[in-house]
DNA sequence: CTTGGCACTCGGGAACACAGAGTGCCAGAG
DNA sequence: CTCTGGCACTCTGTGTTCCCGAGTGCCAAG
């Protein structure tokens, strides 16, 4: 069916077109690929991928362009990842090494990826799901209020202000305090609701209305409450990536953080790369750009996910090389602090 | 100089150019507003105007534009600031008040300014500066590694690891959390480093050390560190917005928090509006962008700015409008919380 | 199966003309 | 002195036409 020239054509005709964002014609392709056969081979070829659905051409007598269905294939079995120049490697990890809390390394890796694909980038948070507990601390504000402030094993701190329904002493606090840290320390977040259900129980019965309060309110922050944050940067890039699809449905589905996740978020082994071609992907305003995507984690644990997101026509090596040593570097950083 | 018709067809161009985005002409004036003079003389008052810089033609035989000069003027003394229907009260009142933690509110903000004005939107978080200390937590992590929790009454956390020079006990470490809070407690953040500097005098030798590193990355924290985060949306708005200048540069600037802290800072009496107009704008890459920004804060306090970013050509009243009530709701919900 | 030749098809750019909107100026009226 | 109507002039934007060139598909021959 598609024999071994017709995929160095479709390889030939997918670089060419990235490169010069412009149909590319046979003559062309004869030319600067030396494939040893003359345009009118080549143009028969064409004609059998374009059968296919492999390629199309814009208009009768214009050069192909590869469709979404000939990218996925480059992609799958014509490419191979392009691995970052030592330079590059070291920057990313100076760069990632200086950052000092969370935020930080969020910010900086969205930049790095953002300069590194001349794209735009888009980082997750470190899920709540899969990490663990660190710390609670619960700190008397007022009357009948505290804050209380979690801190996750992957750096994160979320922090919420509650409403007591009566008085507490501070001692109290503490105790419960000390109580909710001997439990919970180390715990997965997907065993919180178990671990906690039977605090209540071993507290003093006058303690038990304030406990239940603040302990509601605790689930909700970790399991309830999943909105996975996220950043983006580089959208600068999107003028000078000539969209098909006009920029303003690009920028529209970036700040529907709903979009993104799924976008981001719906595979992935630790260090697989997804990538998601024009329409393949469920968003109706993204078609015409491909969303390039991995995970990222300490140890082999999957923490959250990053990625790009650009024009189809993009240059899927080095993106996916530049996705991968970021996403690895990230999980290095994130393991040491 | 000018006389009162002057003004008044400066006024009648800007609407009219704000409304329809073309070169206004002296028939369509005469037809559109009802100034009781034919449009010869319109044109007579036209050219005074063009004389004195207030308005311009793109082009010989054109209508006019109203130059930064003529918004400039506008602003000033032929506007007023059109104030929000009861329902966009009641809005703003509702959304903002949904909102659990500093991020929330913050992130709401900008959705909020982003959708009432349909352009973009700038919060910064309350600031450092101004706010005051409400509890500092020091966390044991790990042998010599503490995370040190900085709680302010905005609401706003700060969160760093420390690297400790030797092992403290934890009860040490109790002590020390006791004596930062005995003394920083409601403490403004502007006296912190001389109320913290005779600190390391009161405690045993042996953990004036500990006390020291942990007292320098604190300090490093709340005062040296004055990266002002903010925040920003709606850039889908800039997409319909059609700007003279690229819009590149605009998402470049957004993304360049120092330029935006600058633009959105430089002056401002906490319910006074900021309007920076085109070329008064200091920043070459925002030529062609106006901003309108103001404070907020609870009580008297400012505590940050937040702002609109949008074309030259956009509606000053309605926008000022918007900016300003968001301002005071949010200077309400800071308080309240 | 490959190749050279050939007729055919479009898109895009250049040249051109034209209508329409808007101006500036002038002379006359109030 | 100010306003008004008239008039000639100057642009831009748009629509039309035309042509070139790149690229194709097909065919017949190697």
């Amino acid at each position: 069916m598609l024999d071994d020239r017709k995929l160095a054509v479709l390889r030939a005709i997918v670089e060419d077109h990235v490169s010069t964002n412009e149909p590319v014609g046979s003559k062309a392709l004869a030319d600067r690929h030396n494939l040893g056969v003359s345009p009118a081979t080549i143009r028969n070829d064409m004609a059998a991928l374009e059968e296919q659905g492999y390629i199309t051409q814009p208009h009768t007598s214009a050069g192909r362009v590869p469709t979404d269905k000939g990218y996925r294939l480059f992609v799958d079995r014509l490419s191979q990842i392009k691995p970052l120049s030592g330079a590059e490697r070291r920057a990313i990890e100076t760069f990632l090494a200086g950052a000092v809390d969370l935020d930080e390394i969020v910010m900086r890796t969205v930049r790095l990826l953002a300069q590194l694909t001349r794209q735009v980038a888009v980082v997750q948070y470190p899920s709540l799901t899969r990490s663990s507990v660190r710390h609670v601390e619960i700190v008397p504000l007022a009357e009948r209020r505290v804050m209380l402030v979690l801190i996750l094993n992957t750096g994160r701190v979320e922090q919420r202000v509650v409403d007591l329904p009566e008085d507490i002493a501070d001692d109290r606090i503490a105790h419960l305090r000390a109580e909710l840290n001997s439990c919970l320390d180390g715990c997965g977040l997907s065993q919180v609701p178990e671990t906690v259900a039977d605090i209540p129980e071993r507290l003093p019965p006058e303690d038990r209305p304030v406990a239940a309060t603040i302990l509601s309110v605790l689930l909700e922050t970790l399991v309830e409450r999943h909105e996975e944050k996220l950043v983006f940067g580089g959208t600068a890039n999107l003028a000078a990536a000539d969209f098909s699809v006009g920029l303003r449905d690009v920028l529209e589905a970036l700040e529907e953080q709903v979009v993104l996740i799924r976008l981001l978020g719906e595979t992935g082994g630790l260090s697989d790369i997804t990538v998601r071609i024009g329409s393949e992907n469920p968003y109706s305003g993204l078609r015409g750009t491909s969303i390039v995507a991995a995970g990222y984690g300490s140890g082999d644990k999957e923490l959250a996910r990053l990625g790009v997101l650009g024009p189809t026509r993009m240059d899927y090596p080095v993106t996916m090389g530049a996705v991968r040593a970021v996403a690895r570097y990230v999980g290095q950083i994130l393991a040491g602090s």
